[in-house]
DNA sequence: GCAAAAAGTGAATCGTGAC
DNA sequence: CGTCACGATTCACTTTTTG
């Protein structure tokens, strides 16, 4: 898709709102390959009986509402089925959907992903740190959430902005576990009488991670289970759009409130670590041309091993191999592949320096400008 | 079932043997209602494509065994659902049966077994506390395995140690979120070449938690993907009957030698294993995420001498200078390192509190423990 | 012989853009 | 659509080799 197309698939989009309604109708009235991410925390299909007490008899809350509901499998499989495919319509190619679950509905979601040709990229166990016990001692500590992170088909290619990700976890790269606490204390919404607003509201922590992980500022997410707002409160702060759709009005009222008094943050602390590949490329050649290496300079192999010359071409040429720099680098090691930025060195001063370093300056002096 | 029945039941099963073939046909041939636990490994159904390799061009060695080949999910959900069925008959009626996969499969097997009406007591997360990484930064680091413990009906009771796995846990409950080390070193089974015996091998340690959770002393554990014996060496250490169904004569044999060479542990030395504890790290994006701190809110320096920006992904911003707490901190002062966490300050009702004072908020909040 | 450095490895659905 | 060249990418741990 082109810029100006995608910008003329935004314009018809009902940004920043919240949808009253059913969700699937909701998301049947939306252009077809037009948002980005989806990210939808269904109904568990929770199947409580009875009510459940702590050991001092206090009564725990649960979620007996009538969303969550379902009369049997069948019925949760047909209601999965049509809302997935519903938000299959209405994704990008190259977008991406996630979804969040406990084993009461987990696996009948995840099952259904595969079977409508989403591709799983990662399911993700959402480790909090502060679950609610196990009451009766009759199992262990429900201590965990799955969410699975898809894409549309087996080929696409889904936003994922791995080295802010790995910023995010210091320096290592981001773990399919991730450890963030139940949504308690004032991020919790109440009502008027001081009672929770939703009952299965998600922490911002999640949600932030979510969005910074895949998508990037400017996009679309669409929550076809909006709730009280999560993730649209978090969307706005990130500089995303979103498009919220929720049946209950309560929880739009709720919502709406809450996205008021959200704020966007500053462009500067949204932009993110990237990755090299964001940066221009340099053909090699261009450092012969402007003398940082000249024709018939000898080039060392990491480990000292091989030597190689450079040609007035930009091509090296070495025992009875000539090519690229990561041909000859590739054929010499006997490997599929090389990469001969941090594979051939250069002398200066007695020391070996990888020719990395004259790219680099390269991209400095070109100052963030591409090309 | 009256004690004497159950007796005769288990004179008829071939108790702590190896049988071999295929496992439907064998489950198929033992009398109903004789089994007291099901552990289950079944292949994953990888579906890999090409070759991997690492960074330094090493290849990966998959998973590519023809036990592991489907033609699509409809094969594969097939299987599941003949091999589950089989199980199930098996199974006393108060058995349970535990069931191991990752995002690839165990979908499928979780929707099956609700289908055929076992009822899910708990999924838990095999955390591995050493996966191997993502090579290419394509996606999160693949570090769990899913495991689904399941009653034969809704109504069962299955056996559950509670107080002997609260000890396991140094006396709290056990969540459902487990850290393990995956399956190496002196433990891993080698054939004579040096080659791991089979690609698969679990660690003992989960099998521990499992039996010592889910069994009691003299209890029949029917594995019917046993490999090279895991679940059969740790049920004869821990004092319960197995039997294991295997296909390949390579790893039949290899199980053999392995438990003739294994011992029943003594009462007293039971209760040793597992417990791993460990300073959990705080990548400093998490209190961000968390929303501690704001993204754009500003840290002054040890000595008041300089400011940052925090960002969205947990790295800083000050004045031409962009990374880690460390990074930025270090490349101020003109020093080699620094340690971001002491030297970084926010602001709170107008005094400047270290940064470290918040990530000690969550390592209490988390109270040391990892598992 | 011992310490330090280097090499090896694990259930993995692991690339992108120009032409 | 396919083909081709470029060139980006790893964590925790054990085992082996080197000094």
């Amino acid at each position: 898709m082109t810029k100006a197309k995608s910008r003329a698939a935004q314009a018809d989009l009902p940004l920043n709102q919240i949808l009253a309604g059913d969700c699937i109708a909701q998301m049947n009235a939306l252009p077809e390959n037009s948002v980005d991410l989806i990210f939808a925390d269904p109904p568990y299909n929770l199947q409580l009986k009875g009510e459940l007490h702590r050991p001092d008899n206090s009564k725990v809350d649960a979620v007996d509402d009538a969303w969550d509901q379902f009369d049997s499998f069948a019925a949760y499989d047909a209601f999965t089925r049509d809302w997935l495919a519903a938000a299959r319509r209405i994704l990008k190619p190259n977008g991406a959907i996630w979804v969040i679950g406990s084993y009461h509905n987990v696996f009948r979601m995840g099952a259904e992903l595969q079977n409508q040709g989403f591709w799983i990229m990662n399911d993700v166990v959402w480790r909090k740190s502060n679950p609610m016990p196990n009451f009766r001692g009759k199992r262990f500590t429900n201590a965990h959430e799955t969410l699975i992170w898809a894409s549309k088909s087996e080929n696409a290619k889904p936003t994922f902005n791995y080295e802010a990700l790995k910023a995010l976890n210091e320096g290592v790269q981001m773990r399919s576990d991730w450890v963030i606490p139940i949504c308690t204390g004032g991020e919790r919404l109440k009502d008027d009488m001081g009672n929770k607003a939703h009952p299965t509201q998600k922490p911002e922590a999640l949600l932030h991670r979510v969005i910074i992980a895949t998508t990037n500022p400017g996009d679309v997410i669409l929550d076809p289970f909006f709730g009280t707002g999560t993730t649209g409160a978090v969307a706005k702060m990130l500089g995303r759009n979103y498009i919220g759709i929720e049946r209950e009005e309560a929880y739009r009222e709720a919502a709406t409130k809450r996205l008021a008094r959200t704020r966007k943050l500053d462009a500067e602390v949204l932009e993110v670590t990237t990755s090299k590949r964001a940066e221009p490329r340099v053909p090699f050649g261009q450092l012969v041309e402007r003398g940082m290496l000249r024709p018939g300079e000898e080039l060392v192999s990491q480990g000292n091993r091989y030597t190689a010359k450079v040609r007035a071409d930009g091509t090296l040429i070495g025992k009875d191999i000539k090519g690229s720099i990561h041909q000859v680098g590739a054929q010499l090691e006997g490997a599929p592949s090389c990469n001969g930025w941090t594979y051939w060195h250069y002398k200066r001063d007695g020391k070996l320096v990888p020719i990395d370093a004259l790219r680099q300056q390269i991209r400095d002096e070109m100052g963030g400008r591409i090309n």
